[in-house]
DNA sequence: TGTACATCAGTGAACGCGCGTTCACTGATGTAC
DNA sequence: TGTACATCAGTGAACGCGCGTTCACTGATGTAC
């Protein structure tokens, strides 16, 4: 028989253990998350934490699977409502949404794609399926500019036979992607997540006051030189 | 009057000590990083490392400067012994060394472009100059190319006011260098730190059994679109 | 409506641990005469 | 060559701290009759 959950003094604890750990790796980093931090402000006590996780990974697994989700509805909402015949236009938008996500929550992005935690390592089972989501609104804009003859890979330099036998491996994985569309989805990603690393981790020279006026115009850039 | 230094059981601790301390950054992380486990595996107690080092922090930003300096060094190896008219080489050849920095020494390339060390703050005048030492080769060889007209900068959308201004300010830091200049090498710098960071945050699918093949393609890439 | 009972979210004490840093010290080494 | 002395790299004990996790518990809540 199914008993009701009871009394909690803080309602949707399990949320809130989440939101003040976000707070806290905001402040410090998330190498120095700690139940017992997180506690003293929710004002309960460590143990009471391990009702909703059963232990710290458990915790930094469910904030990287919530941030990879975070970062994949910002994508698909990005596009939302646009029109399915301009995807142009929804690739410039996934790209604009990709940097605009990692600037506004820099602590989770890095968190997913910065320097790994010690002593914790991510289970890939659950942390793999959460990353894919993240990047497919990506891979299927491009799957469709090439479906329908506005990608030009040909201006690629040729493909080595090295590279085109590991993404035949690759495709064997992703049914119905060109080889074309994942080798540009790839490149796409590196672009736009190497300068977002950069603006998030302060290395643009500071009298570059406003990074997104570059990073708009490299996405530009890709337009220009693939579609 | 100058005394020469005195018995040192082991000798150059100062050098032993940060090979240590890269040995535990490679193992568990920068973020972990503690002179007592330093000591430990030297056979030696924890304030003996005092002598060498203020405190936690003062070895943590030796080891930064060390590593642009590192990475530096191995930017100008590089192209030390090739022609200086073969400009265009040079520049594959710096673009193939960074990478190649990156994933030999990934710890270190995560202490300087990764997540922040917690508690930690990098003194910006000690840490700025070494920085900028590790991207100069990839900007004078970029200001060579252009001086030589092997530049296309025409190649890019025209700059807005808004990017034009910035750089100017910018350029105002680095005499000499011009405009399109100083955007190539923010370009080309984050391209080729976005796909050293998603390799060595094993990022990349692991069927791509061998990213150097598409990072090449990403350098070649780059001397199509813009040389 | 009232009572006995089961549930289980949260408590509080305790465990063993490692950390950075301080401090007075020791004892091998080199120097001065 | 021998002795008294200064140096100072490294020691060992101690400080106060915070951590993750365990465990027996308590007491408010809901359930069964």
């Amino acid at each position: 028989m199914v008993r009701p959950t009871r009394r909690q003094q803080i309602p949707h604890l399990q949320e809130a253990i989440k939101d003040t750990a976000w707070n806290q790796i905001a402040e410090t980093g998330a190498a120095t998350l700690s139940l017992r931090a997180i506690a003293r402000e929710l004002g309960i006590t460590a143990p009471a934490i391990y009702n909703y996780f059963s232990d710290r990974d458990a915790l930094v697994t469910a904030l990287i699977v919530d941030a990879y989700t975070s970062l994949g509805e910002s994508q698909m909402a990005s596009i939302s409502e646009m029109s399915e015949e301009d995807l142009k236009a929804r690739f410039v938008a996934l790209g604009l949404a990709y940097r605009e996500w990692a600037v506004t929550y820099p602590q989770r992005y890095q968190l997913i794609f910065g320097t790994p935690i010690p002593n914790y390592v991510a289970p890939d089972d659950i942390t793999f399926p959460a990353a894919a989501h993240a990047i497919v609104p990506l891979a299927t804009t491009l799957q469709a500019l090439y479906a329908t003859g506005q990608l030009h890979p040909e201006r690629l330099a040729p493909m080595t036979p090295e590279l085109k036998s590991m993404l035949e491996n690759w495709q064997k994985m992703e049914l119905g992607a060109d080889l074309e569309v994942l080798y540009l989805t790839m490149i796409v990603w590196s672009r736009v997540h190497g300068m977002s690393m950069l603006e998030i981790g302060h290395h643009v020279p500071s009298v570059i006051t406003d990074p997104g006026e570059i990073f708009r115009r490299e996405i530009v850039s890709m337009l220009l030189q693939y579609l």
